[in-house]
DNA sequence: TTAGGGTTAG
């Protein structure tokens, strides 16, 4: 090597910051990144000094500031020389200036994410080069840390960017808080989410019907209905007034949790404000209506809606689709299916689930595979939810087989088997008496790391109880109840079905008394399992008072509780008794089987 | 910018 080029290294090695900045800068414009990238000797030379001097460069345009800042970011062998929180906030105010305002909210969320560089804002102010007084920036600043913040779910130091806003006396737009409550709702964050709300309120944010809604939404979801009516009642006072949403909010709550006083009580309240119905009030009540039976209220309601001009569209159609399957009536879903696209609308993905799940409850699996080809020939493709009610399908026909191989097919295309695949393939087994496969599926579906819900544990319970096991059912009954995970009517029905058909009737009220402390009221399987269990151990006169009080109590009987009651009046030769319910069972409209006959044959000989 | 529709257990 001639002394002139040891020289020369000499020279390069000994540059000064300055220089080496220059130099990079003088790259970045002449050739771009990828010139940068193939020097390694400028990058050697790197350190968070030069990168500070590259990004405030003023003959560097920002966009390629922040190029090679995202190079410095990503590339895996420049970890050691991540820009410093200096280095993100001389390119963020170099942003605020150049009104790159999307840029500057990336450049903050490298800030929010990474534990060594978040600090407070009146840190990160003292870091910029611009004016500290420049109240603009600070607003920008705080405002697009704020959502970052809460995009990236950390709700608390958030609330800090907030409060010091607050503090500075800056202004603090409601779009900005909306995207805080957005991310709090998403997170089930409720509690936090009406604490702020009301802070929005104090600090003078101007809080619109828009954040109203979120927050009453959020709570409805949540079953908090109460709390929802006071915060409305509260914001009326601050002159904030519900609107047509929110009234769908509050009564969608309602109908789901079939408090139809409540349902009225908002339409009240709706007429009272002026506010009119739409397409998803209707929707809403036409549900209402139809999932507790009165589906000629629901059409009558179908009928004003179009009276009133009101359009209807694919939500509606496709709910109406849904409560028609569920009456097995399969030719009015299809009527409504057809008409749908003579209205010109084009049925999805979900319009196209609820008639699949339609003709799969009627064991029509043929009709199912030919609507799932012809949703795909109109470009809507498979989701999760199709192969679960597909699978479901086949489980319910004994076709083990074949649910099994959709659940392959459903790997294969990428689709995350869930809660309802897993149950739907193990209670299928269980129908079909392979027991221990079934629990095997409950127990590798939590080994894969899903959160069992209320319906597994249902399920596992029934199995356990099924092969009576009641020991470890009334096991999983509790642990269901430490994990969290509350227990339904179902859940109690099974172990109460269970412990009544051993005799264990103490256990059974027991349980009984425990749902009803609950809130959850005795439905047509609670009492006919008590009642059966009764009659199997001859205390007929026991059930028939669970028999009469089903009536007081409003619950219709059903074909199950007929013959469990005639069995068992015929078995203790009260066969007067047992043909005067056979008789009202058939007025009932029931079609008694093989086991009434025999009874009251019984009856006869046992009188 | 806020609301509504299809899948699992007795």
């Amino acid at each position: 090597m001639s002394t002139q080029k040891l020289l020369q290294v000499f020279k390069k090695t000994v540059s000064t910051d300055e220089e080496v900045a220059k130099e990079i800068a003088k790259t970045l414009i002449k050739s771009g990144l990828k010139a940068l990238e193939t020097s390694p000797f400028l990058l050697s030379n790197l350190n968070s000094r030069v990168t500070r001097l590259v990004l405030s460069d003023p003959h560097l345009h920002p966009r390629s500031c922040v190029n090679f800042f995202n190079f410095l970011q990503r590339n895996p062998s420049l970890s050691s020389r991540r820009p410093d929180l200096q280095a993100h906030m001389t390119l963020v105010s170099r942003l605020f200036k150049a009104q790159e305002f999307v840029e500057m909210r990336n450049v903050l969320s490298y800030v929010a994410v990474d534990e060594n560089l978040r600090c407070p804002v009146s840190d990160m102010v003292c870091f910029t080069e611009t004016d500290p007084k420049n109240a603009k920036f600070v607003e920008k600043l705080c405002d697009l840390l704020f959502r970052v913040y809460a995009d990236n779910g950390n709700f608390e130091e958030a609330l800090r960017v907030f409060d010091y806003t607050v503090k500075k006396s800056m202004k603090i737009e409601e779009r900005t808080c909306m995207v805080y409550l957005l991310a709090l709702k998403r997170n089930d964050k409720m509690e936090m989410s009406l604490r702020f709300i009301q802070r929005m309120v104090k600090y003078g944010v101007g809080v619109t019907v828009y954040s109203m809604t979120m927050v009453i939404d959020g709570l409805c979801k949540r079953g908090e209905v109460e709390r929802a009516v006071k915060l409305m009642r509260e914001l009326a006072g601050e002159g904030i007034k519900p609107n047509v949403i929110t009234y769908n909010s509050f009564i969608n709550a309602y109908v789901k949790r079939k408090d139809s006083e409540g349902v009225r009580e908002m339409l009240r309240l709706m007429e009272n404000d002026n506010v009119a119905y739409n397409v998803t009030t209707y929707t809403l009540l036409m549900e209402s209506c139809a999932s507790s039976g009165k589906i000629g209220e629901a059409e009558k309601l179908f009928e004003e809606m179009r009276e009133r001009g009101i359009e209807a569209d694919v939500h509606l159609y496709t709910s109406m689709i849904s409560w028609y399957c569920r009456l097995e009536n399969m030719r009015k879903a299809f009527a409504l299916f057809d008409e749908l696209s003579e209205r010109g609308i084009v049925a999805n993905v979900r319009t196209y689930g609820a008639l699949i799940d339609g003709v799969c409850k009627a064991g029509q699996m043929e009709a199912a595979e030919n609507l799932v080809n012809l949703m795909q020939t109109r470009g809507i493709d498979l989701n999760q939810v199709i192969f679960n009610t597909l699978m479901n399908g086949y489980c319910r026909k004994g076709m083990i087989d074949e649910a099994l191989r959709l659940y392959v097919i459903m790997e294969k295309k990428g689709l995350e088997t869930d809660v309802y695949t897993y149950n739907t393939i193990a209670s299928g087994l269980h129908k079909s008496n392979q027991n221990e496969e079934a629990k095997r599926w409950l127990f590798t579906m939590v080994e894969r790391g899903k959160t069992p819900n209320v319906v597994n544990f249902t399920t596992l319970i029934d199995i356990y109880c099924k092969e009576g096991n009641l020991g470890e059912a009334k096991r999983l009954f509790e642990e269901m109840e430490e994990r969290g995970e509350k227990p339904n009517a179902v859940t109690y029905n099974v172990l109460i079905d269970a412990f009544s058909k051993k005799g264990k009737m103490k256990e059974a009220y027991k349980l009984r008394d425990d749902m009803e402390a609950m809130g959850i009221l005795s439905e047509v399987y609670t009492y006919t399992s008590l009642l059966h269990g009764e009659c199997i151990f001859g205390k007929v006169d026991e059930a028939l008072k669970l028999f009469n009080e089903m009536h007081q109590r409003g619950l219709s009987r059903n074909k199950i509780t007929y013959t469990a009651m005639i069995s068992g009046l015929s078995k203790d030769g009260r066969s007067d008794e047992a043909f005067k319910l056979y008789d009202e069972m058939i007025e009932a409209g029931f079609t008694p089987d093989d086991r009434v006959y025999t009874s009251l044959v019984g009856s006869v000989h046992n009188a």
